[in-house]
DNA sequence: CATGAATGAGATTTCATTCAT
DNA sequence: AATGAATGAAATCTCATTCAT
């Protein structure tokens, strides 16, 4: 007859408020240097009750990618895949969106973190490839290609092409990550894109008046 | 007759013989899963030999950082400081060149295990910032620059535009590392190369004959 | 039936357990030689419960330091301080009861440990000079200088009669860790403080019937 | 036919040199605390030879104690034992010299390295059974037996009054251990014998002129 | 004689994981 | 469901000692 539980103990909330405090772990102190304490602490839980939903620390980080790369598929990408016209305008709103995304520190320590910990997380690649080369790539690959087909953009490689395209982007990940960029430089990512964009569609030769490239 | 010494006394070559083996060690572990016994063994020596010259893990990984970094500024670096004339050349020429070293495996390693261990070694910034964006960087910005005064390129910001250039690659070391891509990529990573310059100085868009951007 | 528990929970009694178990090993081995293991199996928990109470083998120093000091100054003390008239009394008792302290071969390892481990410890020599120096001493020396204003004792220096009166108080310390003397000596030093008492109130010299000092 | 050695190469001062060096890193730093490494750089020889003369680091410290022990027996001790008269004298003439000894810090590291490493170093007891229990004391508990009988002294036990006359000294070394004092307490240490030889031989108390005890 | 590079057992400390409560 | 005390394997680093030169 001790204290009475007034509702249920939010059991449901737990999953994904571990997944929080472990996300802010992970990308403050790395994986390899995450204490299972820390997390625990930071979600307001004791060591024991981490272990109640996630089995590992490595379950945890799947947990996290898990996550992180639900929405996309379930989001921007179906609308990209049926997308017909120029594609320069999806294109543009693909870059402009996920730009917009990492000026969110919150957002960009995801990648981030995939980056740090890349192929040290056994599992990590193959969540990786399913989900983001399997299904991310073809769609933007498709995008390149119908453009081509449809004269909007030159004939080039569209597996290759995606590379340049988003390019610049993975280097800014990699680059935040590197040199530990903060939060200002939310802007710059602005017109970093908006350069790239103008480089990548109207090329970084003067003058083709002579109509030969 | 194969000598059976107990050891070998080779003070000299030692330091080289260590970061060698650190390095290759580092790049299938990672920092934080490497082990000093697996190092030494790698090396050919005891642990108490790495000690001998290596004060600590760490000092293995700034001791990888410095020797490999230490060649570019004399390197390649001063000649494209002079560059006079169309920068397209030399920019087609760094790029293939650093696609040559990329496809190299074991200097692979070298970037992505900057990339992997990125902040995590304290001073790892440091050298960074002061051997890669304050002597590279302005080189190349100074590159673009050149261009855009001389009327070979458009009027670009030298400095994004920089990051457009170099992209592409960075991300690639960024996937590798991420996907674990191997060695038989490197023919790949040339064809990325050509099409990106081709991207590059003339654009996605096709004709534009008719004037508009 | 002895009840098969792997680990037995008992927060409150292992901090003083820890400190029993390492007193004991810091007196057969020394600070330097005593092993962590050793003093975690004495205890009869596992090495990394020490380190769950105490941050590091130095820790555990001064938690034997401070658990045996701080009774001294809250027990005897006050009194002595307090004491007025013939100081011989209060001398003889002290010295007696000391020994009487001294000779449980349990309570004279704790000052032998302090003398051998000395300075070798970080921060011993504060926590001494604050507990012992300071505290304890200027209560003896004002029992010597009330003697002395009283006419009770000699024109004597009051800092360095106290020396006179402990001095073989501490050597019996040093010798007994210098030699190994064991328990059997504890008459011994009965004895001796007897003998050292006579000599100290009535001098070594015979008779002074003369009237010269 | 490289170089010529001029002479000798000064192979008998070596094991005096090393012992120097050897007894001042064990006074700076105990003798766990010791490296072999330090010694030999003092020494202003490498690690090897060190060990040509003393085959490990307990050689090094017995070879301190015998240094240090053997002068005393064909020193003072003779002519002390040897004593007739009223022994207040030679006991005086003792402390006064052993006192002079311990102002000069490097004589004073001796029995303060004994002190600390007492019994840790295997065998360090017998040396010192032998050679100061066995030998030193004899002589000083027969000045004060021969004192008893001349009528010089009063009827105390020889054995235990012995330490309270040197008790202070010792507790001088073993005080000088613990809190680490310097040089400059070289005045206070004959006014602390001079203290002490009063109170030894007149006694603390007052005046008994009246003839009570 | 002298050197100092090399060795490797061993010590401290950390932390993911378990489990009695 | 939740706790947190306890575990113990594992990792880094030290240093007395050896021995080829």
């Amino acid at each position: 007859m001790k204290s009475e539980k007034k509702f249920s103990r939010r059991a449901e909330a737990r999953p994904d408020e571990l997944l929080d405090a472990a996300m802010a772990v992970f990308a403050e102190q790395g994986f390899a240097g995450a204490k299972m304490e820390d997390i625990a602490r930071r979600a307001g839980v004791s060591k024991g009750t981490v272990y109640l939903y996630f089995a590992s620390k490595e379950a945890l980080i799947e947990g996290i990618i898990q996550r992180a790369v639900a929405p996309i598929a379930s989001g921007a990408l179906p609308q990209l895949a049926a997308f017909e016209g120029d594609p320069r305008l999806p294109i543009t709103m693909l870059l402009k969106t996920i730009a917009g995304l990492l000026s969110d520190p919150a957002k960009l320590a995801i990648p981030r973190l995939f980056l740090r910990e890349g192929m040290n997380i056994p599992g990590m690649a193959d969540i990786y490839r399913r989900d983001v080369l399997d299904k991310a790539m073809p769609v933007l690959t498709g995008l390149v290609e119908r453009g081509v087909a449809s004269g909007h953009l030159r004939a080039v490689d569209p597996d290759l092409t995606v590379r340049s395209i988003v390019g610049p982007l993975i280097a800014h990940v990699a680059l935040s990550e590197i040199f530990g960029i903060r939060p200002e430089d939310g802007l710059a990512l602005d017109r970093l894109i908006d350069n790239h964009i103008d480089i990548l569609f109207g090329g970084l030769a003067a003058e083709r008046s002579d109509g030969t490239p």
